[in-house]
DNA sequence: CGCCTACTTGAACCAAGTCAACAGCAGTGG
DNA sequence: CCACTGCTGTTGACTTGGTTCAAGTAGGCG
């Protein structure tokens, strides 16, 4: 958002694209020299394993950008796939660079974006290697939830949810299977309802208590 | 260390400090508008936690920054605390701002660096929500060793060790016990030694067949 | 309708945690 | 010099949270 209006004024070599659910929005490598950011729907990146399991590293959705940690320096071994059918835009990164030279600020915002993103990826690390199963999914729900939040206008606590249990296990370290029993638990606590891709919080105190650390924002 | 040569030139308003062992080298919070360079000795970041616990987010040694992720954007949640005797210096961050505008070189090493510590975040984040107790253990000393060999000269398996195996377990997510467990293992098959503060790998072959995911470099 | 994928639930199993006792060692002070 | 203390690591016995395997249900879509 923040480097959407700050590049918007130039020639970045922009253009847009779409990658329907489910499909790969980019590989790990060879990557181009390129710079996506989403501009509609979900996607997220992850880091490819063996025997078809992955860790999700960051869901993304409008205004964020893919491969934070790639841009301006080296390439990663993430990839990138659609949650939902996605719009993205595609800038150069050469254009980008060049940009930067004459105006240093955008340089700012991209470190204070990566800045952001480091600091949410050492949560995460920090409740996959701290907390408990009920613990890492709460932070999960919560996580998602709030980030929601902040750009929605209404107080509601129902929120289109566009995820699998697949995905919150290969995010929070869990299995699937496990995931299910202990969203299941929260379900019977009746601290949420779940029905067609929509879920609701009924009890975000309860949740909230179950994973205090650090007192996360 | 790119960044010590490309800020040197300046005045950045630089002095230098020093932290005994064990001390407390920065607090999360209040934090002092400063950029922080460990120049010798090694010291840790973590993320303060509940009851005395901690996650460890990073191991810094020679060159590294503090707290990347808080230079130039929101500050964090996380510490830092001296493992050897630190000796570290202090920039002005408001210097360095002021530095970037008219130097847009600067901003992108921070990048770099930037996009280099989350590749690491997220290569431990994978470690911890995807491996078992022995592969981590032997991601960590593989992780830690291969780094000093970047700045070694000779080919020597032989390094000096200065944690605790509650750092190990502070890193990875283990109890301490495990880790001694663990490594008791490693021992017995013959892949390391591990006498007063030095560490021998006997074995690398088989510490990398391990953890092998993702070609980690 | 029938197939496929997501989710649910049960039972058995196992990796790692917990609790506890003990050894080794460094530092400290009498 | 030795006794005392505290910290780090080791090892054993037991417990437990989460995985694995497997069978069954429910919706979505051709």
């Amino acid at each position: 958002m923040a480097l959407e209006s700050g590049v918007a004024r130039g020639n970045l070599g922009k253009h847009f694209k779409v990658a329907r659910k489910g499909h790969i929005v980019s590989l790990a490598k060879p990557r181009p020299d390129q710079v996506i950011i989403v501009c509609e729907g979900w996607a997220f990146e992850y880091l490819p394993l063996t025997k078809g399991r992955q860790q999700i590293l960051a869901f993304l959705s409008a205004g964020d950008m893919l491969f934070p940690g790639d841009i301006l320096g080296q390439q990663g071994e993430s990839s990138a796939r659609a949650l939902t059918d996605v719009q993205f835009g595609i800038f150069s990164m050469a254009a980008i660079k060049d940009r930067i030279v004459r105006e240093p600020q955008l340089a700012m915002v991209i470190s204070e974006l990566l800045g952001e993103r480091l600091r949410e990826a050492n949560q995460l690390l920090t409740a996959v290697a701290q907390k408990s199963a009920e613990e890492r999914v709460a932070w999960f729900l919560l996580h998602f939830t709030s980030r929601l939040r902040k750009w929605s206008a209404d107080e509601s606590e129902r929120y289109l949810f566009p995820f699998l249990q697949q995905h919150i296990a290969d995010t929070v370290g869990l299995t699937a299977v496990h995931v299910s029993r202990t969203m299941a638990t929260f379900r019977a606590r009746g601290w949420l309802r779940l029905d067609t891709g929509f879920l609701e919080i009924l009890n975000r105190r309860e949740l909230e208590q179950i994973c205090q650390f650090t007192s996360s924002r």
